[in-house]
DNA sequence: AAACTAGGTTACTTAATAGTTACTAGGATA
DNA sequence: TATCCTAGTAACTATTAAGTAACCTAGTTT
């Protein structure tokens, strides 16, 4: 939290995870940990600047926890940290009206 | 519903309320409906040609409902469609995690 | 010794998003 | 008759987000 002047609550949430790559990205880990490539391969869209980057702010605002493992070739772990599990709701629904609407129910 | 080929399917959501405004816009809109001048003093950041524009887009999705009043000066009603108020849930789970987020419980 | 690896960073370019200013309609009010 | 009102639109500019390509590290494999 910054700014921390909205004139409305879900300003808060659109803080955090709006932006065209985070909400995506956080229903990839919601299910499991994952590393930056498979991330990427999840996302084809997305390049390694912008999947930096996302990752970083949403580390940053304490939604994901990063995990290095020592070694070389290195091998970097994302996953959810308990804030970003109180997320989870959030992303599911947003899931779920997704696949209503492909299937024509929205 | 556009591209309708998506790698996932909350990429049909975020088709339909990504952005800097839109969730915005719904969640004064899933209160009351209300005018375009409303909406304008309800979200002070945005202009008129941003409001204008997000709120075509999301008429032309289905979202929100247009009604015109025939009268001058002009007066434009929005609110919730049938579609759009399937979107209400998710819209209310986005507002109150904002509300979580503030008051430090997220 | 060269090449490969994963997970980046940097500098630069391009595309998308947003803002600014001026303008419109046409009846109601001063 | 001049001005106000709301809900816009149009042309143009500025800002921000995103993409591209090259480079880095340092252990491991060829």
């Amino acid at each position: 939290m910054k700014g921390n002047h909205y004139n409305i609550p879900v300003e808060a949430t659109l803080e955090v995870i709006g932006g065209k790559w985070k909400v995506l990205i956080l229903c990839h880990l919601k299910n499991k940990k994952m590393r930056f490539s498979e991330l990427q391969k999840s996302i084809p869209q997305i390049t390694k600047k912008m999947l930096t980057q996302q990752l970083r702010e949403l580390e940053n605002d304490g939604i994901i926890n990063r995990y290095v493992y020592q070694q070389v070739p290195p091998k970097v772990e994302y996953s959810l940290s308990d804030i970003g599990e109180t997320l989870r709701e959030v992303l599911d629904i947003m899931c779920a009206w997704g696949e209503k609407r492909i299937n024509n129910q929205a």
